[in-house]
DNA sequence: CAAAAGAAACACAAATTATCCGATTATAAA
DNA sequence: TTTATAATCGGATAATTTGTGTTTCTTTTG
């Protein structure tokens, strides 16, 4: 909404925090030369303007059984259902991302499942869903970049 | 590496750090019926086991000014050069998410960018690297479902 | 340019929270 | 049952966050 400009201080307030959001204010502080004080109220400040929206987990998922990454493409029958198709989708637990997409497909998900069977049943409940025509699946063999979230945010100053 | 298993309470306190990495563990701990420091212990345990590898923030890269998301399918003169050409790709920082897949292409990225001028220069970049036959981009109208974390592990002790 | 107003940062205090540890209870093995 | 092992508790202590008044810096305005 309003114009909300991040200096060099946010940017590294953010990088830290972007890294572990546990890191004790204290710590960030005595990097960046700053008190403490001062890292609590931009960091608030970012919160209420909405840039840091929450703060979440990373967990591992092959640990935790789920080896399986793939991306699935979706043809409509008709543009119409987009909407529909998608509360369905949002349904099935193991998609965890969906796009509307210009070009070949209408949709396009991601999904996570434990193995090829458990792949293949998440697939079939995607495509059973009224609306859609067929899909398209491509197999990640390696996830090789995951979410590259610091250089993203840095490389704004400049770019 | 050894056998794991996440009970109940595991889970739970999983669900609530998912949602929000800086809930206290008294609040956890309140809410679960449980003591402090048996939620700190467990909470250790499930990071030693490597099962939580990291937390961070969720920014708004709207607010950011990165409103224009892709996927590019990018083709290989040669699957040998997988290796290169993933490195390359992983120094624009532009380039969020990168798989080597299986089906049509080689790999298969994400892109966050400023506008379409600027998604059009990082696709270039992505283009212009040695062993990259050509590329293929689909634009994403509108991010239906981010990343849906808590129903992925949650679901775990079920299907 | 100087004065005034507004915003940001600081230092410190108070409140909250994490962490540690011995005692106790629960669970599993012999 | 007895013993060994692991998990939890509860409270003491250390660390961290959060709020406050004051000071410093910036910007605006006359």
């Amino acid at each position: 909404m309003s114009k909300f400009r991040l200096d060099e201080v946010d940017h590294q307030i953010l990088d830290m925090l972007i890294d572990n959001t546990r890191v004790p204010f204290t710590d960030i502080a005595k990097k960046l030369l700053i008190s403490a004080g001062t890292v609590h109220v931009r960091v608030k400040k970012m919160e209420d303007a909405g840039i840091i929206m929450g703060s979440s987990l990373t967990l591992d998922y092959e640990k935790l059984g789920y080896s399986f990454i793939a991306y699935v493409g979706v043809f409509l029958n008709n543009t119409s259902q987009t909407k529909f198709v998608l509360e369905r989708i949002n349904e099935i637990p193991f998609v965890t991302v969906a796009h509307v997409t210009t070009g070949k497909f209408n949709i396009f998900c991601k999904i996570r499942a434990k193995d090829t069977k458990h792949a293949k049943d998440v697939i079939f409940m995607i495509d059973d869903i009224d609306g859609v025509y067929r899909t398209e699946t491509m197999i990640s063999l390696e996830e090789s970049i995951n979410d590259k979230k610091r250089l993203m945010h840095t490389i704004f100053k400049n770019m």
